[in-house]
DNA sequence: GCCCATTTTAGACACGTGTCTGAGTCAAGG
DNA sequence: CCTTGACTCAGACACGTGTCTAAAATGGGC
């Protein structure tokens, strides 16, 4: 024990430590400034009842040493962090980097701080329990998560009374849910492309068993059946490749498995634009032509979509309407801690048509296997 | 005032307003784990002297609740906030984002938390004092801000004896600086197109007045003089369109220009990758093949680069070492609060040469104006 | 049943802040 | 000179936490 023999804890408190250059503390700035603590603070917080004088030349100290109060002990005086978490899947994806950016503002906007962290694979416990130190007013995820493992920290949010709410991810229970309405999206693109005259359609990397795709696969059944046509006899899915990470070389290599189809078809959807992109160079380096000799579709609409020659038309997420959207209904949340039942806001996308689609070519057959 | 008719203030305080189910403090948490407050806080910071079972009940109810500290409560008693507050230009630039991403993720692998923010136009302020009165550890600032502004932050910092550090913009006085060797990035690339036999440039967007475009254009005259050649009869460069976005579409216009000029150049070096890409499409527009006709160079080797056909050599901004750096140089200054003088790292680029650059045609003239 | 070691408890204090209260200062007006 | 009103000051308390100390409870061995 270091400190034995306690000063009588009046005179001189804190000698030894601390740069008295560097202001603190409320109690070290009115020292500066030559006020008590209690006026400075009144001045701070604008109360009534001060000379003109004594505010200003707490405002020009201000100026001139830059002190903030202690937003820590601010909040433990009861005010709200203003705070809120932010998890996301990761960094990487642009859509998901354009909510958040698109987030992160709006909340600003609303004088809303924002705590981001990147959710590590199976570290999210240890994420929620943070945000839950820090007192966050709310949390929001963004991106695709594992259900079970979100349902979990959305209870335990749930056992904190801290608001939240799920952007893009539909199918978490008891949870508030903004979420493109992907079924949607992926209808208005067979649509497109059934108009365009074609019939017979390659799937790229739409598989797999997250609700995000099955809604995809949904979309592209419900359109084909309101046509009279049905997937087994117009869809071709390839799905024999080791890798599957989703991306430009996959998509590439997946348009070149089509190619060696004996019946292959003649309009392409996939699951994202790095997909399609990858695709339409798989095609091209085959010799085909993007889009009279075959068709893509592309998902996310993002910037990248400009930079293949053809163009590639795809699904635009929406990303304001989606963003404002949830920011209005966490706000709501934080103001009134009530709640009857879960909201789900669906987002209606925008098929963006460039000039990777186009008329099925006239000596395609039908798909037939 | 609402609140006259004080209560004894000893007996049955907080009856009013609390959910009783919902745990805030040490004190609830005892009350429902039934043991005394400082016993619980024994646990909770792995004192000595405990019995295993006392400790697995407080774990369990942990377990239960989910309960969590107050961090700001725990920060006024003299812990470390271990947050670092991260100001980044804009959200919307990849290789700024990659940084933010790899940042984040260094931070958190060290177990410290990141507080991001945009910088508004003007607002730089109120994002330094939120940073301030958050008692962050340290600031970053990644993109290229206004020299002025950013100086007068970082005096604001330094004022408060914050460490802080700047990544990717060089020139901030009295300040640790991350930055990539743009001078030797750009000489890299000049030296890979002269090899090829170019020796005459069109500079796509290499303009303006701060110090990221004078090091490039420094490169360029540099490597060109190492050869015997001068700016002057070597270098194009047009800048006499209104717009300047230094994206995709100001690209494309450019090189449209470009294809207008009597002595076209066979070699274009842009500022980016988006510019490149645009530029690419532009002169493919044109009639031109890329690299046959012209060859086009970007940099940042953004992930679009593998996007156009053909795909772009680019100058990779080799973002792990970057961030490295500086997590190093940030934490050593967290640690030991001194700063003898402000340290400048320099992070070498790494040429990737694709298909877009290639042999000069034979039947290319050299540029004289 | 008693003693002693181990463990738990209750109470106090500090941290930085906002706010309340009663007392102190100061200048102007009578 | 005294009163009055406008300000300011000093002190106290609460917020949630860690830690210190002295006291109380527990339990095992004799």
């Amino acid at each position: 024990m270091p400190n034995s023999g306690k000063p009588p804890k009046t005179p001189a408190p804190k000698p030894p430590v601390r740069n008295a250059r560097v202001i603190r503390s409320t109690a070290d700035f009115a020292r500066y400034v030559g006020l008590a603590r209690t006026t400075v603070s009144r001045v701070l917080n604008g109360h009534p009842g001060l000379k003109t004088q004594t505010v200003e030349r707490v405002q020009k100290a201000i100026e001139e040493t830059g002190f903030t109060p202690n937003a820590y002990a601010l909040h433990l005086k009861g005010k709200r962090t203003a705070t809120v978490g932010i998890c996301m899947e990761n960094l990487l994806t642009a859509p998901a980097v354009l909510k958040l950016a698109a987030l992160q503002r709006r909340l600003r906007e609303r004088s809303h701080s924002s705590l981001i962290e990147v959710l590590p694979p199976g570290g999210s416990r240890e994420v929620i329990r943070h945000f839950l130190s820090m007192r966050v007013d709310a949390v929001v995820f963004i991106g695709h998560f594992i259900e079970e493992e979100i349902s979990q920290r959305v209870h335990e949010l749930a056992t904190n009374d801290t608001p939240h709410l799920v952007i893009d991810q539909l199918g978490i229970p008891e949870t508030d849910t903004v979420a493109l309405d992907r079924v949607r999206g992926m209808r208005d693109v067979m649509a497109h492309l059934l108009d365009l005259g074609h019939t017979s359609f390659g799937l790229l990397a739409i598989n797999g068993l997250t609700r995000s795709v099955r809604d995809r696969l949904s979309g592209i059944e419900t359109e084909l059946q309101a046509r009279g046509l049905t997937m087994a006899d117009c869809t071709l899915s390839l799905d024999h490749l080791h890798v599957r990470d989703n991306d430009f070389k996959y998509g590439r290599a997946l348009a070149l498995s089509f190619v060696e189809e004996k019946q292959r078809p003649t309009a392409y959807v996939a699951l994202n634009d790095e997909v399609a992109i990858g695709a339409m160079h798989g095609f091209q380096a085959a010799g085909l032509r993007v889009p009279q000799d075959v068709s893509v579709a592309g998902f996310n609409n993002q910037e990248i979509c400009l930079m293949p020659t053809p163009m590639l038309t795809s699904v635009d997420q929406q990303v304001p309407q989606t963003v404002d959207a949830a920011v209005d209904l966490l706000l709501a949340q934080i103001g009134h801690p009530r709640k009857p039942h879960p909201l789900v806001h669906m987002v209606s996308p925008a098929l963006v048509v460039r000039d990777s689609t186009g008329p099925a070519p006239k000596t395609a057959l039908g798909l037939k296997r």
